[in-house]
RNA sequence: GCCCCCAUCGUCUAGUGGCCUAGGACGCCGCCCUCUCACGGCGGUGGCAGGGGUUCAAAUCCCCUUGGGGGUACCA
């Protein structure tokens, strides 16, 4: 057992919107956190000035509170929770700054006047002549007078790391053993912006050591930087953490998912219907794995049997039509209370419910869900699905219409059916089979023969929940009114054929 | 270009040298249930990238090739 406290954190960068991949990043630092009893911390990494805006970090928390990633540490509604705060990387400025100094001070970075530009072409004449397009290391070994010279000219100054090409630098990491870098093919990187502010490959190492992480839980694109972060790390004489890189979520081309694949963001998934249950299940799935033939499990025990040594080393593709299908099963595995709570929401969206629902019509969304619950692989799927229940106005599927109502025998036969149920006392499922049958068995007919065509009627289509259950959340009064408008509908269309 | 990572069914994966004639899940196909569609049940299709080694024995270890991904920024 480890005698420190695991401390983990997701470190999102709020240019945009909660990626899947950076969900699954923040799953599994969460879970880790959570599994050992550690604390989990959620700092945001907007030193990227040009591009962090202040809604994109309200997306990010909102996607985190919907997935249920609770954290310790961070962002609170009144301002920054934690010991360690502030934890946006915005408002620890003087921290890297003072640091910077340090560096400065033991002579392990120094002010480089390079402009972009001029980087720029240095990098691709040197890629042309077929060399390493590292920094030339022009300004390593200015003198103060150089330096001041180069300052009047009007040129702005960023700070490079010193970095050593002897040797080389080891990253031991949980997931891939032992990876080798040799110091040389590094060169003297950016650590401290001409505006100030700290580059990623610095800001990580002061707020991870000074958040005391002990487990960096990130994708595998960061394995290429770690080093970098090392030589940081040796060079304030920082303790090194633990790394673990996780292997990164594709799109079905193999290739980074993107938008190009379809829907990337979080909030995307919720408004598409899917549970944050379901995506979580299925998240934890890409990349870890808890045994041969397992693949649902609750958050509760995600969290139980969540370990890093279950991670696996290969990318993986995402797949939403497991996804789909995970999301289905949680539908219909969830009380039907919940689903109906889930539901009203987007019945009103729709405009099929008024702003105002009552005990009764919630009762009866209720009878819908139920009837609908084992047919739906999101919630979305539940509008256009129980359409039928809420308005007269029907949309007929034409092909069906022509096939199943646009019969000879169908005027008579529902005139049979209609009078049949008009009559009936009691309106249940079982009543309403009485009459069916009774209907089928004068006519001869197999059942199929009037139920279809009542499908068809009802709702427009051919799929439905079982017809006896439909006509009864409908009621007697709209079922022989639905039936009567159909029965002259039909009459009309065929006289005129 | 250079560096790094990865490589089992279409997809997610189990597999840590003999238990593998390679297991499960999604998808797909078929059958059953059945008033349609779902659900559910049953069955099927389908894979160790290629080539060399090591070993009595390799999906499992090593090397090479190939393929995919990432990095090489004053992005994170």
């Amino acid at each position: 057992m480890t005698t420190t406290k695991i401390r983990t954190r997701f470190a999102p960068s709020p240019t945009g919107f909660l990626h899947v991949g950076g969900a699954r990043t923040a799953l599994f630092n969460w879970l880790y956190a959570r599994h050992y009893g550690g604390t989990f911390v959620l700092r945001i990494e907007d030193t990227d000035l040009e591009r962090s805006t202040e809604e994109s970090v309200d997306v990010i928390l909102e996607g985190m509170r919907w997935l249920g990633f609770d954290w310790d540490e961070g962002p609170g509604p009144d301002g920054d929770i934690g010991e360690f705060a502030p934890y946006f990387q915005s408002a620890r400025l003087d921290i890297y700054k003072s640091y910077i100094k340090k560096l400065l001070d033991e002579d392990k970075a120094y002010p480089c006047y390079c402009t972009p530009e001029e980087l720029r072409q240095r990098r691709e004449a040197s890629l042309a002549r077929g060399e390493d397009p590292k920094y030339d290391r022009r300004c390593a070994d200015l003198i103060q007078s150089e330096r001041e010279a180069l300052a009047l000219e009007g040129r702005e100054s960023v700070i490079r790391f010193r970095s050593s090409d002897e040797g080389s630098t080891v990253v031991n990491d949980l997931i891939h053993g032992e990876i080798i870098f040799d110091n040389a093919m590094l060169d003297d990187f950016v650590v401290l912006k001409s505006d100030g502010t700290p580059t990623y490959n610095f800001a990580v190492v002061i707020d991870d050591h000074l958040m005391e992480i002990t487990h960096v839980i990130r994708g595998d694109d960061h394995i290429s930087n770690t080093p970098r972060q090392i030589q940081v790390y040796e060079a304030l004489s920082f303790p090194l953490p633990e790394f673990a890189h996780l292997p990164m979520i594709l799109g079905s081309d193999k290739t980074r998912l993107s938008k190009r694949h379809g829907a990337t963001s979080v909030t995307e998934y919720r408004d598409a219907g899917f549970v944050p249950e379901a995506l979580d299940n299925y998240l934890a799935l890409l990349g870890w794995s808890f045994s041969a033939s397992d693949t649902l499990f609750t958050t509760q025990e995600l969290i139980e049997k969540f370990t890093l040594e279950r991670v696996s080393k290969n990318p993986a593709v995402f797949d939403m039509k497991k996804l789909e299908w995970m999301n289905g099963v949680y539908i219909r595995e969830m009380p039907i209370e919940r689903l109906t709570e889930l539901v009203l929401p987007r019945l009103q969206e729709a405009e099929l419910l008024p702003h105002e629902i009552d005990a009764e019509t919630r009762q009866r969304v209720k009878q819908i869900a139920s009837s609908l619950q084992s047919r739906l692989r999101t919630l979305a799927d539940f509008v256009p699905s129980s359409r039928y229940f809420f308005t007269d106005e029907i949309h007929y599927d034409e092909a069906a219409v022509d096939e199943f109502l646009y019969q000879d025998h169908i005027p008579e036969m529902f005139e049979m059916l209609h009078a049949g149920l008009k009559n009936l006392q009691a309106f249940g499922e079982s009543d309403i089979e009485q009459v069916f049958r009774g209907v089928q068995k004068h006519l001869g007919m197999k059942l199929g023969e009037v139920i279809q065509p009542v499908r068809v009627a009802i709702t427009g289509t051919r799929i439905s929940p079982g017809m006896y259950e439909v006509l009864a959340i409908l009621g007697q009064e709209r079922t022989c009114r639905l039936l009567e408008n159909v029965i002259t509908k039909v009459k009309t269309e065929l006289s005129k054929a």
